[in-house]
RNA sequence: GGAGGGAUGGCAGAGCGGCUGAAUGCACUGGUCUUGAAAACCAGCAAGGAUUAAUCUCCUUCUAGGGUUCAAAUCCCUAUCCCUCCA
């Protein structure tokens, strides 16, 4: 959520750096709704005021013994004066916050300008597309000849699930265990095991509610739809790994905050149908090691780069080709006021394709989140920055290991950080 | 499944209709003292919001949402979470 105080006194700040993600919004409206507010939370203050000030009067009257008769009177009316100002304030605030709460952070001045992904901008590459003397297959056809199995996923759940089996399922549980491991003994990060299941608050805090439940899977618990208990699957490790330190004012001896976590996503993938349909690119349900940081508002852009270099780490270590990308301002994610995607070379498709995505949100989602640190040179309580990125994306990275390692007889070599994990399998035939 | 008890500021913990935005302790900040530190003593110290050039002032907030009342941390209802006991 963006700031209301900006809102109201640099407004066109606040659209202009909106308009660079092709965010528009009525600032006349707004400006109008503002101003109501202000003359009707003026008028309902001092009539609290007023109801406060004529109520001590009566305590202090009965405790000396007079008679309050006179004094109930002259109160009498002041109630449904208070409770129409109060319920007029009610509604016009309410338009206001939803209005505000819909609309995406600012890109920060570093991020490109552009409409789509057409117009990021690839800061920089690492390692060479694998030539191949063969002709080379794609994951699905690879993954097929290893215990990737589509069919049997449909027969169970329907189109974008996945089953694996055997060595392939054993790579799968390998990567994630390596991320982990390397994001916590070289990287300095928390491990943190946490719920799948969340509620709304907490999917609020971080952004993906109000404006995108269509995406997320919703269930309820005990009792019908409407006055059951909802919660989401969430979408990202990233939902409950930052909500873990909603409402809370941290320590700043605790600062940086570097969680990850190992989780996995569900996404009802509303919008994309005919898009990425064959394969693991896009599912239902996939897992991802996410990393999640909080710091003081100083150091967000520098943890930037550097929660983005962890990720990168692993694409090194397991030796595949990537590239790294910054988002333009259309392309940003609702939250981000920038975002690092990487995406790493898959020869099956003979492109780069995603494979983790890295945001500062500065103080967006941390105002949503009330998550404060106290500053110890003003003594006040500041909202802090959040930050997170994917580190990695473990079906997407199974995929571009199929696909980057793979040989003319269809085996995959196994990269060497994995063999100990892999119980020294070192190529999968 | 049943019966109770609880949720208060950064933390701990009083208060149980009006003088309580909230005692007290800890933590924190400033000062006195000290060569320095500690201790002791003195002072300050919740958040959010409105208004203002700023100060002042005012409003809201004692888990959340409703209700009773001229007046609610305090009484009533509902929800959530925690704890204890019984089955």
């Amino acid at each position: 959520m963006l700031s209301k105080k900006q809102l109201r006194s640099d407004i066109e700040t606040v659209e202009k750096a909106l308009k660079k993600r092709k965010f528009s919004f009525d600032i006349n409206h707004l400006n109008s709704l503002e101003n109501k507010r202000k003359k009707n939370q003026v008028e309902t203050q001092e009539l609290q005021n007023l109801r406060n000030i004529r109520s001590k009067s009566i305590g202090k009257a009965k405790a000396a013994g007079e008679d309050i008769e006179p004094l109930l009177a002259a109160v009498a009316d002041f109630a449904d004066k208070l409770d129409v100002a109060k319920s007029e304030l009610q509604i016009i605030q309410s338009q206001i916050d939803e209005i505000v709460m819909a609309m995406p952070n600012m890109p920060h001045d570093s991020v490109p300008e552009g409409d789509s992904e057409e117009d990021n901008i690839e800061v920089s590459k690492w390692g060479e597309p694998g030539q191949y003397d063969f002709e080379v297959k794609d994951h699905v056809d690879l993954g097929e000849l290893h215990g990737l199995d589509f069919e049997a996923a449909v027969k169970i759940s329907g189109a974008r699930f996945s089953v694996m089996t055997g060595k392939i399922a054993r790579l799968h549980r390998a990567l994630t265990q390596f991320m982990l491991d390397q994001h916590v003994e070289n990287n300095g990060y928390t491990e943190a095991y946490v719920p799948y299941l969340v509620n709304a608050e907490s999917l609020t805090g971080t952004g993906q509610l109000p404006k995108f439940e269509t995406d997320l899977f919703k269930t309820h618990l005990h009792g019908e739809e409407g006055d059951a208990k909802t919660l989401y699957l969430i979408p990202t490790g990233e939902v409950p790994i930052t909500n873990m330190v909603r409402d809370t004012i941290v320590k700043e001896s605790d600062l940086p905050l570097k969680f990850v976590g190992h989780t996995p996503c569900f996404r009802s993938e509303a919008g994309a149908y005919g898009r990425d349909t064959r394969g693991l690119i896009r599912q239902h349900q996939f897992e991802k090691v996410e990393l999640v940081q909080v710091v003081k508002a100083q150091d967000s852009y520098q943890v930037l780069e550097e929660l983005t270099g962890h990720a990168e780490g692993i694409l090194q270590a397991l030796n595949l080709p990537y590239r790294k990308v910054a988002l333009c301002a259309g392309d940003l994610g609702f939250s981000a006021a920038k975002t690092y995607d990487l995406e790493v070379w898959m020869p099956g498709q003979n492109a780069y394709r995603e494979i983790s995505s890295c945001s500062c949100f500065e103080d967006f989602q941390a105002r949503r989140l009330q998550l404060r640190w106290k500053n110890p040179t003003t003594n006040k309580q500041e909202l802090l920055h959040t930050l997170n990125g994917s580190g990695l994306a473990v079906g997407r990275t199974l995929v571009a290991i199929l696909e980057n390692h793979q040989q003319d007889d269809g085996s995959i070599r196994i990269p060497d950080v994995l063999h100990s994990y892999m119980g020294g399998i070192t190529i999968i035939n």
